[in-house]
DNA sequence: GATTAGCACTCTTATCAAATGAGTGCTAAG
DNA sequence: CTTAGCACTCATTTGATAAGAGTGCTAATC
């Protein structure tokens, strides 16, 4: 679509008020405020050729012009301009971060709670996944006669631990024969391919003490289990209600309903590109009845490895320089700090 | 206030016509739906003695009545009559808590989808607290030359584990010599109980190890303050949009802007009394943005401690009688399944 | 040929008055 | 003590009108 510049400017205007305004923009505010220097019937003529290339679009026909979910990819990949947060902005994140090392659940709730003061939009955070990370070591620690530790490390760092009922008679020799043998099945391998071959292999091996290793193993699955089906946090659903598209409780419900299913918001964070951010306008989720929202959403890694994504929702008018913006800094942030938090 | 049995009638059949309908209840409707055998005129008598007495009001003069707090307060404590969940319902709830033991996460996920189920307002979650729970035993574990896992175990059977960093030169026995100690002075003692004088003995006869010493004073101190500070969960916010009383979106911004602070819904919870179901109505909860709202709250317990909290928040003309039945049901089965689960 | 002023036309929103109707309070009769 | 009857109040609905915003088109202008 080779717009020629004024029709590129008109759009950029059409934008740029919707998105401030929330109303449909007219020709003469367009003339008026982004001083193009013509006057608003020329501005009419310009728009309706936007029309026509379906880039905007007229919510009846006494009013102004709205961006088409064209329009926005359209000033999303071509007109918006690169913003980054005042340095202000960036010294209170920094300062927020800067704290000693907290626990998982706190940094989580953290960025939440920061990039909601950032923005107005909905935040969602999917919590670190260990799908892709390898096995560092396994531990099997016996804690009182009838019940054992076992202890998960990875190797971007993350320990998790659950306990295991013993069966009787088991010996704490037996236990570290176990913790031996799945050290050197497991060690170095993410947990998908941690696969039914590799198992049996193990079963073989330790064919007499099947009865706790069903159990660890239960727990490694357990563990992966959970961590696939990371919970999504969220933060900010007050934030959006500020929005004046919110002012309808029909849109309020739709919202609601949506965003309090976990695997809703799961599948549409997975989603994120691997680019530095994604941007989905509209029907570009893929979701029906997000449809009328956009999603700005990247992923944040520990030393390179992807390991979760944040993301922000909004209406489809949300202000996607400043989106954009954030969802950068604060991955970047988020990353180093967990890149430098990790245990080893 | 001793009333008698016909104005009883009377207020009750507004409190439940008012729960079911959300308007004001109007003689007639009370004479031709409640059929107390008296006329219109007669009930627009007894509406009147009630609302002097300020057990119900008029929203405007050409209006029917609807119960004032007090009113539900003297319904909830005299009137309502104690209901059950139906069977079926019993079963359905029965059979999600029955799958095998789970992660403390997913069992109060689990609740929390369940209530939602079952009623239509808001629920509310806090976690269990280690707040009541005396230390069973502190294990630190040597996982690699440099760090330690620092496994905390109290009575009620929770386990917590968080590494420490171990000062170079630092040997195993040293680690096990600091063990020793400190299950010798805390065993048995609850978090609270773990004053400045406790740790002062420990710390004089530990005198050398004191750099491990504080870094594991810090876990145990942030196990403790993670678990007072924990977070409440939430399920159901969509459900309290159907109540008619949210169409209008002041209120549920301001709903909404509340129930986002963690620490006003711990708040809330955790004046919960030890009753078995607590009923707050409107400015009982002793919240000014909650005026509007009425909870209905309980504790659930492990093995006899009080370890957390589970309410429903909804409008003041919520289902009082349907609410304490769910809350009571719930709490029960909740405190089977986390006993039964318990680790030792 | 591109630009613009001018004007008719469309559609939404605001406003106001009148009609409607639900519900009460009071009075007087049963 | 109860109740029928009626006047009165107040919120809500309805319809009609006016006001306003914005466009599209045409004809004049640069």
């Amino acid at each position: 679509m080779g717009l020629n510049i004024r029709k590129q400017q008109v759009l950029e205007a059409i934008v740029e008020s919707h998105i401030i305004t929330a109303e449909p923009v007219s020709s003469r505010s367009v003339a008026r405020k982004y001083r193009l220097g013509v006057s608003p019937a020329t501005i009419r003529n310009e728009m309706s050729d936007l029309e026509e290339l379906g880039l905007i679009e007229q919510p009846h026909t006494s009013a102004g012009r709205i961006p088409s979910q064209p329009g926005y990819r359209y000033y999303v990949d071509r007109l918006m301009k690169k913003r980054f947060l005042t340095p202000r902005e960036e010294k209170i994140v920094h300062a927020i971060f800067a704290r000693k090392a907290k626990a998982l659940a706190n940094i989580i709730q953290c960025t939440i709670n920061t990039v909601t003061q950032l923005t107005d939009y909905l935040v969602m955070l999917s919590g670190p996944q260990l799908e892709n990370a390898a096995l560092r070591k396994i531990k099997a620690l016996p804690l009182t006669p009838k019940k054992a530790l076992v202890v998960i490390m990875t190797e971007t760092g993350w320990v998790e631990s659950k306990m295991v009922d013993l069966p009787s008679g088991m010996t704490e020799a037996d236990l570290a024969h176990i913790e031996d043998v799945l050290n050197t099945y497991f060690r170095g391998l993410t947990f998908p391919q941690i696969s039914r071959t590799i198992l049996h292999s193990v079963y073989d091996e330790l064919i007499k003490q099947r009865l706790v290793l069903d159990r660890i193993m239960e727990i490694v699955e357990a563990v992966l289990q959970e961590n696939t089906d990371t919970a999504v946090y969220l933060g900010g659903v007050h934030n959006i209600l500020k929005q004046p598209e919110y002012s309808d409780i029909v849109k309020v419900r739709n919202l609601m309903s949506f965003i309090e299913e976990d695997a809703i918001l799961r599948a549409i964070l997975n989603k994120t590109g691997p680019e530095e951010v994604t941007v989905r306008i509209g029907r570009e989720i893929n979701y029906d009845p997000a449809a009328g929202y956009s999603v700005v959403s990247a992923v944040y890694s520990i030393r390179g490895n992807a390991v979760g994504t944040i993301g922000l929702l909004g209406p489809m008018r949300m202000d996607y320089a400043r989106a954009v913006a954030v969802i950068e800094y604060i991955t970047d942030i988020l990353s180093e700090v967990l890149s430098k938090d990790a245990f080893f």
